[in-house]
DNA sequence: AGAGGTACCTGGCAGC
DNA sequence: TGCTGCCAGGTACCTC
């Protein structure tokens, strides 16, 4: 379910309702999730005082006097704020109580996701610290992504997706950026020019902040911390359109496998 | 070092 | 109706 967007809208979803809260307590129901979620977390997070949720790729990171919580959704995690101790359904795995009758719900069905705690510096995260620039910075530039794949042989969708690269680009919107930049997915990374670099930077940047603009992409349940849908999916052009006409062209657009994934791309705009 | 595959887990859907 | 197999928005980790 989560990219960027939707991880960026949950965060400016919740963020208001933690904010210069104090943490209760947590409810674990179910600790097995990615890696399982650690009693040292349930220990060390009570009566910390929030300061700020931030985001770094699709990491949420909600930053405390005593340290960070580290919360990512994985493929299916979402994350909404519940009053007056709402009864959980089958897949609310974690709750956070801040007072004030609120609770931070966390829900994953598929439980790809992950509740992390920290108290070393940010940098240093074995997750964190190996990751590419957030792609809305002035870090990400087409000069930075052409400098990077030279010699690179892979698909420039999966060049694309890679964190270590740049972060948090995922399935829906590699395919979405390529649409916009004009430029095929399987071609080779590092037989792309500069300029078509700086031409797919900037669409990256375009789509990413349009998604964020509109709440995110809503395909299965998506939805930010108050549980509203995003409207991003009526702005895809290629991405689950096999068979339909191209939005410039009318070819129809095509499906095709690039690392597993499905991708999605217009065979005569694209090359 | 880079490229590709595997693993984690459940739910929904198409096809028989 | 009910079973089977396949697919899904992520990414660390393994092998070649």
């Amino acid at each position: 379910m989560p990219e960027l967007p939707e991880v960026e809208t949950t965060r400016r979803g919740i963020e208001p309702h933690l904010r210069g809260r104090t943490i209760q307590k947590l409810i674990v129901r179910q600790a097995s999730l990615r890696w399982p979620v650690s009693a040292t977390l349930v220990r060390r997070i009570k009566h910390a005082h929030i300061e700020q949720v931030s985001r770094r790729a699709k990491y949420l990171l909600i930053c405390t006097n005593s340290g960070t919580l580290v919360i990512h959704l994985g493929m299916s995690g979402s994350l909404r704020i519940v009053r007056d101790n709402a009864p959980p359904g089958p897949h609310d795995h974690i709750d956070m109580l801040v007072g004030d009758n609120t609770t931070l719900r966390y829900r994953d069905p598929r439980r790809f996701g992950a509740w992390l705690w920290t108290e070393d510096k940010l940098e240093s995260h074995p997750l964190l610290c190996k990751l590419g620039p957030e792609p809305l910075s002035d870090n990400f530039s087409g000069s930075y992504f052409f400098n990077r794949s030279r010699g690179r042989k892979l698909a420039i969708k999966s060049f694309l997706m890679d964190s270590h690269v740049v972060a948090g680009i995922g399935n829906i919107y590699a395919s979405e950026a390529l649409f916009r930049a004009g430029i095929h997915p399987s071609r080779a990374a590092g037989r792309i020019s500069r300029q078509r670099y700086t031409k797919l930077a900037d669409a990256v940047k375009q789509v990413l902040s349009e998604a964020i603009r509109q709440g995110g992409t809503t395909l299965r349940d998506f939805s930010n911390g108050e549980g509203k849908p995003g409207y991003f999916q009526r702005s895809l052009n290629v991405y689950g359109k096999t068979g339909e006409p191209c939005p410039v062209c009318k070819t129809p657009i095509r499906e095709t496998r690039t690392g597993q994934r499905s991708t999605f791309y217009c065979p005569h705009c694209q090359r």
